[in-house]
DNA sequence: AGACTGACATAAA
DNA sequence: GTTTATGCCAGTC
């Protein structure tokens, strides 16, 4: 087909797209469960989970940050006190510093 | 211009 | 089973 396949913009609407994009996958996940950086990136069409956590600490403080932890179940090692204490609170039971993962884990 | 850093993932040891 | 090293993408120095 002759049409235009338009890879690459240079437009910054599609970055402010992707995170918005982030933000809403992140809002998507319900109580009691928990989805990992990968995913969301993968939902939200990000080419790297690292955009995700980047989203989330720019203007993650209106979005449930704390259902998001790494592929391992482990959640950031600075925010993993406070994650786990949130999580517990909704549900969620951790194994020391690990979430049960293929348990918990919210697949659309 | 290049190099370092970071709320990650995957592979190898 | 865990820990270590490398790669990824974008932002910052």
């Amino acid at each position: 087909m002759d049409a235009v396949a338009p890879a690459r913009r240079h437009n910054a609407d599609v970055d402010e797209e992707l995170h918005e994009r982030v933000r809403d996958v992140i809002a998507s996940i319900p109580a009691g469960r928990v989805a990992s950086y990968g995913d969301i990136a993968a939902i939200a069409g990000a080419s790297t989970p690292r955009l995700v956590g980047r989203v989330l600490g720019e203007d993650g403080h209106d979005l449930p940050w704390h259902r998001v932890l790494r592929a391992d179940g482990t959640p950031a090692p600075h925010l993993v006190h406070k994650q786990l204490e949130l999580l517990r609170g909704e549900g969620v039971l951790a194994d020391g510093s690990r979430v049960d993962m293929r348990v918990y884990r919210w697949r659309p």
